[in-house]
DNA sequence: TCTAACCTGATC
DNA sequence: GATCAGGTTAGA
């Protein structure tokens, strides 16, 4: 459900209410949600520095040196409730709050998960230690030189969190259909040129969704149990049939990158080209 | 580099 | 009943 601007979206909620807030214990609902890497002990309360996101990670900075790390996957939720509030279903993990409140963590799918980790084991992981730069602190030739690489496609290398981390399936649509990309174009024979447009749109896009609170497909709502309302905005994602409002071509959904994936076929044609290739043998003199 | 898998639930 | 879903990854 949440890629970069819904994950900001909880985040620019959640900080302001849990700066300076006690954790005084968790309470786990269902098994193998918490989780605590090996090495890693819990001791309680601590209070909550920051409130910040990485990719689509919500860090839960701790004083001392640990954090609750956040990965809402699919489904995932997090809410703050007095604890008489009754447990809504899929409820997993409760961080347990100074006031008689909590941070609840709530998960249909059971894809998310919540751990703490210091923040030596949280650097030294596998999915952190290598996620790409953030879309909006990228330079356009820096994007080129991480997604203009390969033989897959453009789409999956924007899907790729290790060239370039917080980018999910509505976005990477949107994105290339601004830039005019067929979405299954080979990442090495997208132009230079069509960087510049890619990366404007990208931060113009992910900029304005993140205004517009994100964008709820079905499950997604913010800390506040919100929806947001940047999908009445998409141009392609979720417009299956109906017509491209630049061009008025009938949009189409194919597989690409093993995700459903909706573009125009007339703004973004998929051209035939030579790939780029690395140089071989001697350099000339 | 692609697929299947992890889960539950909504929709075709 | 089969297929699909906003993410990631282990395995082919």
């Amino acid at each position: 459900m949440p890629e970069l601007p819904e994950v900001e979206t909880v985040v620019r909620l959640l900080d302001p209410r849990l700066r300076g807030r006690r954790i005084e214990g968790v309470r786990e609902l269902f098994t193998g949600v918490w989780r605590q890497p090996a090495g890693t002990v819990g001791s309680w309360p601590q209070t909550v520095r920051s409130v910040r996101r990485r990719a689509k990670l919500i860090l839960i900075e701790l004083e001392g040196d640990q954090l609750v790390v956040v990965h809402l996957r699919m489904t995932g939720h997090l809410s703050i409730h007095a604890r008489s509030v009754p447990l809504e279903k899929h409820t997993h993990v409760c961080l347990q709050l100074d006031h008689d409140e909590e941070l609840r963590f709530r998960d249909q799918r059971r894809f998310g998960s919540v751990s703490l980790e210091s923040a030596a084991s949280l650097a030294a992981s596998r999915f952190y230690s290598t996620l790409g730069p953030e879309p909006l602190e990228i330079s356009a030739t820096e994007l080129a030189a991480r997604l203009q690489v390969g033989r897959g496609s453009i789409k999956g290398a924007l899907l790729d969190q290790r060239r370039i981390a917080g980018i999910g399936n509505i976005y990477a649509d949107e994105i290339l259909h601004a830039g005019r990309v067929h979405p299954a174009q080979p990442a090495n024979t997208v132009l230079s040129a069509e960087f510049g447009p890619l990366h404007q749109h990208m931060q113009r896009i992910l900029g304005s969704a993140i205004r517009g609170g994100g964008s709820t497909i079905r499950d997604y709502r913010n800390a506040d149990g919100a929806e947001g309302t940047y999908q009445s905005r998409h141009l392609v994602f979720g417009r299956t049939g109906g017509p491209c409002t630049t061009c008025g071509t009938t949009i189409r959904k194919i597989r690409v990158a093993g995700r459903g994936t909706h573009f125009c076929p007339a703004c973004q044609p998929k051209r035939r080209r030579h790939p780029r290739r690395k140089r071989r043998g001697p350099a000339p003199a």
